[in-house]
DNA sequence: CAACTATTCAATAAATTAGTTGAATATAAG
DNA sequence: CTTATATTCAACTAATTTATTGAATAGTTG
């Protein structure tokens, strides 16, 4: 008889505490309102107070739901007065979210049928294309607006791209000519910034639109890529 | 007044909606039995009487499982016969387990835990370090097992080192010198294929252990590859 | 077509999770 | 030292998830 310890199909096993402890990490990403805090504290360290307002949840939730996160290691916390910060806890948890909209996107049918019914109702949201786009900057005919966080623009960007966080484009709209064009992209063809930065945009009657894809699609496919702040 | 549209906090939004459907797939990797019978796809197509044998789990129960990866859009099914039988819907899912175990391994403190309180009581399935494997390879000294499925093998693997999925291991158990040392690795620090491999060779009375880390490790590392069949 | 097999379905009980509410804690400011 | 603020905790309800059981379905074989 051969020991246990190599059988696949008893509880309390090395593998299936291991394969629990993965699932850890799963839980935290099987709510879409944790989904959300994590693709907010993509772009930076933030308080309680401003994810819960951002995601609609009460603070308690939002509590509730940031300790879950920690617990399950995706991000870490730091207390400044009376306020508790909350981040990231590594890089690799950006790669696992796009890891994770990747598949949504590829496989989820009822993905690709909401973007679509989004886009029919908002209709000229429509994403320019890349190539396209790569022409129409090298005669200085758009402005790009990268919505990503500082560090991750900083990495590489879309050539001749501006760095306009979110929370910073109120500030930088005086700046913007209105005549002309703006493309605006971050890390995903979904990533839900750009698809916020060109309606609060249009909203200010400007011309604003996605770019098709994102930045790991544009640096993908081989296109020009800028590098530094 | 601006429009309701952009706001991020009304439910029924576009952006929750579509946070609602990312959480699908986070949901489907929210359960240690998924994840084992994900993990267990990787290696091919199986049915679910497999499945469910080599899970431990009731063939209802694994039927059930393997329905909710299926409405996740993790895994595709096909029937033959009597016999239904499942497989990874595409190659994204394994970059998608292999950043949530990579996550798991380096942010939940009792993933290392566990792996360490494993290695002192099986005491030497301690990894070989990848220089010191290389340097042995080069003399011929080990047989490096690599217990991934053919596909993955076939698109880069170690120098060297011989294709034995786990459910051929049995067979090729014969041709094995019981003298000369054996390593096996397979994805990652912690894919169990390679612990189970160990362990069954262990139970022989042969020389095995894992290897330190695994397969895109090596390949990070900068460490020689050898491509094809 | 009767018996058999592999899988799925449906109903259920137990466990877990999500969100609400109000109280508790910790820090800052007057 | 009182008041105000930001966050967390604790108790609770509703909803969801997990595993079990036994029946139903679809296909195969004699």
């Amino acid at each position: 008889m051969a020991t246990m310890s190599s059988n696949t199909s008893n509880k309390g096993s090395f593998k299936h505490d291991l394969f629990a402890q993965f699932a850890r990490v799963g839980k935290a990403l099987s709510n879409g309102n944790r989904l959300e805090l994590l693709e907010f504290l993509a772009q930076g360290e933030r308080g309680v107070d401003e994810l819960a307002r951002v995601s609609g949840l009460s603070v308690a939730n939002t509590s509730q739901h940031l300790q879950q996160l920690r617990q399950a290691g995706l991000v870490l916390s730091r207390k400044d007065g009376l306020k508790v910060y909350y981040r990231l806890s590594g890089d690799d948890i950006i790669t696992l979210l796009e890891a994770l909209r990747g598949v949504a996107e590829r496989h989820v049918a009822d993905v690709e049928r909401l973007v679509n019914s989004y886009l029919t109702v908002k209709d000229d949201l429509e994403p320019i294309p890349r190539d396209e786009l790569l022409e129409r900057v090298k005669h200085d005919l758009v402005t790009v607006l990268d919505v990503r966080p500082p560090e991750e623009y900083a990495a590489g960007h879309v050539p001749g791209a501006v760095n306009v966080p979110l929370d910073k484009l109120e500030q930088y709209l005086q700046a913007l000519d209105p005549q002309q064009e703006i493309v605006a992209y971050c890390r995903g063809p979904h990533c839900v910034l750009a698809f916020d930065a060109v309606a609060r945009l249009r909203e200010k009657g400007l011309k604003a639109r996605r770019m098709q894809d994102g930045f790991p699609e544009w640096k993908q496919a081989g296109l020009p890529v800028e590098e530094g702040e």
